[in-house]
DNA sequence: TGTATTAACGCAACTAAAATGCATTAAATT
DNA sequence: AATTTAATGCATTTTAGTTGCGTTAATACA
């Protein structure tokens, strides 16, 4: 089970969400809430939002953890909407992208979950 | 630039690679070749093979470092060869998989690179 | 085959991300 | 308002990987 208190520090991370960019490290958010929240809440809190279904999170091309908010269609035991990620080496921006990636079959292999991680230029640094 | 000297250490490493199991993390290597080497002698060989393109590495779901030998399609300059990885959550084993991956258009975004990494069941588990 | 050069190594120390233990605080319930 | 306990803050620890530096051994060459 996830979030069952809405405390101080989940109300600033929904909030950080919802005016949302893309997609935002825990580092980063460490690093951007320091001033009011401990890292280990912020941790803990990105936790239960994600038992929840409220976020979800994907690790980026150097092993660190990202999180962005999940659509209405989520919850707690099922996590719909499943999409690539992208990192932009031009601005850095981390972003979730709507659109379905089809794997192959193969063979004698059972799918339980996909992670795609693109890297190149956004469409924001492209013109 | 790579490999220079085919140290002791290159030779065990490769020979691993060789007698292959599909991929490895650092961290396993690590543990495996502790009473061989160094562990900073594993991360920099690693290193200096894949700048050479005899091994690739990739990020596994939990931020860690894996690594499996190349095609030799590979060199120095150009990394051909690019493919999913799957690791397998009952055997807990990571491989290659020799298949091809098509990204959707994404419109205004210049793509370089692509990791697509799959958890399920593998073949020799799932009968 | 010996000597010189320096890439590669071992070891200790360090860094960064994330997790943990525990006492304290503040949401929620009554 | 009092009670309960989820959630927090802080200190400490763990884990993966990196760095600096003195030493070693692979290669080249006399
Ligand atoms: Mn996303
Ligand atoms: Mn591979
Ligand atoms: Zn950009
Ligand atoms: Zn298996």
């Amino acid at each position: 089970m996830g979030i069952v208190r809405k405390t101080k520090a989940v109300k600033i991370l929904l909030d950080l969400f919802d005016n949302g960019f893309s997609a935002i490290s825990a580092v980063d958010l460490v690093e951007r809430l320091k001033d009011e929240m401990n890292k280990t809440t912020v941790y803990r809190a990105l936790d239960r939002l994600e038992d929840d279904g409220i976020v979800h999170s994907f690790v980026g091309k150097s092993g660190l953890k990202w999180y962005a908010k999940c659509k209405s269609s989520c919850t707690a035991d099922h996590h719909n909407d499943v999409h690539p990620h992208f990192e932009c080496k031009k601005c850095k921006k981390v972003m979730c992208l709507p659109v379905e990636v089809t794997i192959p079959n193969i063979p004698n292999h059972t799918i339980d979950n996909t992670a795609v991680f693109i890297t190149g230029i956004c469409d924001n640094c492209n013109d």
